[in-house]
DNA sequence: ACGAAACTTTGCACAGCCTGCAAGATCGCC
DNA sequence: GGCGATCTTGCAGGCTGTGCAAAGTTTCGT
């Protein structure tokens, strides 16, 4: 009688397993922001945890991997998005509307998300991971966009796109984490990708639109 | 007390100090570039370099730092060169400047540094740690931009600057190493420069200012 | 319900990276 | 020659990460 239950996701071992790869990630997480990347271990993070550290290794392949998440679903998520922005949208444009809803994936697990960052920001070793962790996402990444521009895959600009937007992204969130949130990421990140689309002017001291309190 | 320097160039120590390094430095890139970064230990390393492996790690905090220079003092001497441009000249321009000198000294090195960038490229994990090695190279050098265009270090255009400028000359060191230096360095990072001033626009498959030989 | 099959966890052994410490070799200088 | 500073080396040890096989758990067919 009962629902022949689906095993693939409704499944006792699956629900089991997710429990213990988020419970590793947050103790992770956790201990780290505390204690510093350096003076915590695996062991003690498994610990944490109630499992093994043998374990700990048969969910991630290294410790740094359990503090900055699945940068490779993003990303593959994000590639998919950028893949359906119409193709008349100009690459960096596209570009910055595709990260539009990767942006939304944050918010939504807004605090993990802060905490990452702000051990990211207290731990630098972990930061060229943020972000087009792998030379593979990054291909991915700019054969879709050499695509769309139409120029060969050897062609300078698609690599310098992505690897450019990359890195104005990443800061963006580590500006983010830095005000523990106080502006939005998608504000942060838009006027990032202005600077980037006007050609990284010099921003006067004092600003045409609203003017400044420096005195005389 | 002596205030008259210790010989610290003709002396005999130094040179063997020196060549005990580059000794070092070169048998790693050689190794690796034959072998890949995880088939070569630092014992055979040292084996090749004839010293023991505990003095390896007195001369290199690790074994990626055998492969990738001395990228810190690289760095301190571009944040002196960019101090000497004229203030006059908008931050963007003045980075590009100050990388020219770099660039002459790559070229000094040519084949070295050829060989490092592709060993770099077959071995990604290595990729992060080119051009802003560390967190204190990058905040010296976000200071420098900061204090040249008079905003606030918490402003987010200095390290905005920094970290995308550092990315587009990552970014064409590789390329220059990928085609075994045919084209000149200096070219591919004109040409990344003139596409970030520019804004990033897509590059149309016909070129505006020179007429491609495409048809019709 | 029972048992086989598939999967997961765990312990164990082991290679490799990296560090502190102390002894010994080498170099600079008088 | 001899003293002090510096460099090299071996040794012990902790931590990361992997392969393997035993033991435990879930799934599925009957």
């Amino acid at each position: 009688m009962t629902p022949d239950s689906p095993p693939a996701d409704g499944g006792l071992r699956d629900r089991k397993k997710r429990r213990t790869r988020t419970a590793l990630a947050t103790a992770a997480l956790r201990l780290v922001a505390e204690h510093g990347l350096d003076q915590v271990t695996v062991e003690e993070i498994s610990a944490a945890a109630d499992v093994s550290s043998r374990t700990f290794f048969n969910y991630f392949p290294s410790k740094d991997d359990a503090l900055i998440g699945d940068q490779a679903a993003l990303n593959a998520r994000f590639v998919a998005r950028l893949a359906e922005v119409p193709p008349e949208v100009p690459a960096l444009a596209a570009v910055r509307a595709a990260l539009g809803e990767v942006i939304e994936e944050l918010q939504e697990d807004r605090e993990l998300w802060l905490l990452r960052m702000d051990v990211v920001t207290r731990n630098p070793v972990l930061l060229p991971r943020l972000v087009s962790a792998g030379a593979e996402a990054e291909r991915a990444l700019t054969d879709v966009v050499a695509a769309r521009v139409g120029v060969p895959a050897d062609h300078g600009f698609p690599a310098l796109l992505t690897t450019v937007t990359g890195a104005a992204f990443r800061l963006a969130a580590l500006r983010w984490a830095a005000t523990a949130g106080a502006r939005s990421l998608a504000d942060l990140v838009d006027e990032a990708f202005d600077a980037l689309a006007a050609g990284l002017p010099d921003p006067g001291p004092a600003r045409p639109s609203r003017p400044s309190r420096t005195p005389s």
